[in-house]
RNA sequence: GGCCCCGUCGUCUAGUCUGGUCCAGGACACCAGGUUUUCAUCCUGGUAACACGGGUUCGAAUCCCGUCGGGGUCACCA
């Protein structure tokens, strides 16, 4: 389906529910509808949904707004917040949100004078009513349904007394007793046009008179998001697809709704978007941390042990018993470190610490359900584009219908071409701020050789957290390196004069290199190399194993440079020492 | 199980609406070569898919029906 010209701007929105950090896909939720609302020169809501009181926090709500501001997806409605300089493409630019229109707050749980004003018009036209069963007795009821292999959908029942349940209802309200207020399902089929899918007719005997107001007083999200997307001015809805089955209900209720001035409730442009899995089909879910780290833990004999510096005895032993249960983030994260475990990436937060840029992360993410279906020169297709390029050119018509499974290798390729693609200055400082907030000992270690470590690193690694290993030679000790064996074998006992030889003829040319920098280096061993009539590799592999215990390693001046003159010298010597034949 | 959605290389996908240009193109991964002082990068080449069965048609990945498979959803969670 085309998309329709648009005579008023867009307004998309996207709505969380604090619950923690921002999952990898409802990133891609709000990528698309900041593009499609960038695209088409309209507005972009953020608005949070916190109508459960048990699972909503603030913190997450926090986290969720720096998520957003680090991949540079900035809301014009929504909280405010101000950007810090880490915070990605967004880093100190201007505050993200506000509430120029007039149409906030934002955040639902602020807002509950407003859908009480709705709801009880719909009472008092007699398209909701109030409700008492307990849960117990609902459950029962589930129960029987389940037994005779039906489906339970609650609905009003034939004795049902209207001013009775009023009455008991301002009785209840008077004497502060919890009671729910459902939604009269209209009894006919509801008809869905989604931007995606298409044209989508639901059968009125599957949905029932589902819960509108909780017992606590609360909205339930299906009320508070069509009440929300009307009040704000919502045009297009962009969501999931396990939100598909709600929609009936939202259209149903948009029915019903009307402003005070008695205009009806418009229904905005639907599209729900593909699901996001796990390589093996599962969902990606914030409990996979979880299940990996409870199995290892599970597995190590001495595990209590280890874990009880990191977490209570009690703690620990009600989330082993319960596969359900999570630990705190923090928590996870120091046992992962303990055991060793790689934690499986599952929110923003997570691959933002694997060192993940955002710019793949958008470009890889707006690929799995997406795509501009359009050719590079060259004739193959193209996908490697920045979010500047996707808020020009998204559209609804060309996302996908088809499930997609999250590969991180491809992920990581495209983070290994963006990281090669920084110019090296701008790189070494993006790998700062990283290891500011990750690894700040690394930016201790390398001191002001820090950005020579990363121009060693660049070429060599597909996220920042691997930085380490191609430079790991330099953190090492002088006299702590191990000689590989092998290494020592082919590049400094083979061949004559053999390697320990050449070493030993360099050294007083390497001593006199000055300034000690990576092109001076790589020059001495060219000249040196040249008026031996030699190939470099006679020289460089052995080298190599001098100086970081192998034969693998960044170019000879970086590998040399970063551990500095005296330490390359020091480990010449006693690598001379140490691996003679025999 | 009811309802809803989906089904092209291992994975993400182009192509499907408007049937022929598709013995199906690209990307990631994988394999083989090449460049390079090692590694990484880079370059070249290769393996690999229209779920199945019917139908319509001169002709089907593309249209129709069925089967099978996958997913979502059936809460006082969102």
């Amino acid at each position: 389906m085309p998309d329709t010209p648009l005579i008023t701007p867009p307004v998309t929105r996207f709505a969380p529910s604090p619950t923690g950090h921002l999952h990898i896909g409802g990133v891609r939720t709000a990528l698309f509808c900041w593009a499609y609302a960038r695209r088409h020169g309209g507005r972009f809501v953020l608005r949070i949904e916190d109508t459960d009181q048990k699972r909503s926090n603030q913190d997450a709500a926090r986290g969720i707004l720096e998520d957003l501001a680090w991949l540079g997806i900035a809301w014009d409605d929504g909280p405010e917040f101000a950007p810090a300089k880490g915070d990605g493409p967004a880093g100190n630019g201007p505050r993200l949100g506000g509430d120029s229109r007039g149409v906030g707050p934002f955040n639902q749980s602020q807002r509950l004078g407003v859908y009480q004003e709705y709801l009880d018009r719909l009472v008092e036209a007699d398209l909701a009513y109030p409700a008492f069963e307990t849960a117990e007795e609902l459950a029962a009821m589930r129960a029987e349904a389940q037994a005779r292999k039906e489906t339970y959908r609650y609905s009003r029942r034939a004795d049902y007394e209207r001013a009775a349940a009023l009455a008991e209802m301002g009785r209840r309200d008077e004497a502060g007793e919890p009671y729910v207020v459902r939604f009269c399902m209209p009894n006919a089929p509801v008809h869905v046009t989604d931007a995606v899918l298409g044209e989508i007719e639901f059968a009125e005997q599957h949905t029932d008179d589902f819960v509108i107001r909780k017992a606590d007083g609360f909205p339930t999200y299906h009320l508070a998001v069509v009440i929300d997307d009307e009040l704000m001015g919502v045009t297009h809805v962009l969501r999931g697809q396990e939100h598909l089955n709600n929609t009936p209900r939202h259209v149903a209720l948009q029915h019903a709704l009307t402003h005070p001035d008695g205009t009806a409730f418009r229904t905005p442009v639907y599209a729900h978007m593909p699901l996001i899995f796990n390589p093996d089909g599962s969902k990606m879910s914030k409990r996979d941390k979880d299940k990996i780290v409870r199995r290892v833990v599970k597995a190590e004999p001495d595990a209590q042990a280890r874990c009880l510096p990191h977490a209570t005895q009690q703690d620990l032993d009600a989330w082993l018993s319960d596969k359900t249960r999570q630990l705190p983030p923090e928590t996870l994260l120091s046992l992962a470190a303990e055991f060793g475990i790689d934690l499986p990436e599952i929110d923003v937060e997570d691959f933002r610490r694997s060192g993940y840029l955002s710019e793949a992360l958008c470009n890889y993410l707006a690929l799995l359900g997406w795509t501009p279906g359009m050719k590079n020169d060259d004739g193959t297709d193209l996908e490697r584009f920045d979010t500047a390029f996707l808020c020009e050119h998204f559209s609804l018509e060309r996302i996908g219908k088809s499930n997609a499974k999250f590969d991180r290798e491809k992920l990581a390729a495209f983070n290994q071409s963006a990281i090669a693609a920084f110019p090296a200055d701008v790189f070494a400082s993006t790998l700062r701020e990283w290891c500011l907030r990750y690894d700040p000992e690394l930016l201790e270690a390398f001191g002001d050789r820090f950005d020579l470590a990363a121009r060693a690193a660049q070429p060599r690694i597909k996220t920042l957290r691997q930085c380490r290993e191609p430079i790991g030679f330099a953190l090492t000790a002088d006299d702590a390196i191990e000689f590989d064996p092998k290494a020592v074998k082919k590049a400094l006992h083979k061949g004559e004069p053999n390697g320990l030889a050449m070493l030993a003829e360099f050294r007083e040319t390497l001593a006199a290199v000055e300034p000690f920098e990576p092109e001076q280096i790589e020059a001495a061993v060219k000249a040196f190399c040249e008026s031996r009539e030699m190939g470099m590799g006679k020289l460089a592999q052995p080298l190599r194993v001098a100086i970081t215990g192998g034969n693998v390693s960044p170019g000879l001046g970086e590998t040399l440079g970063l551990v500095g003159k005296a330490s390359a010298l020091a480990r010449i010597e006693r690598c001379l020492r140490e691996c003679q034949p025999g």
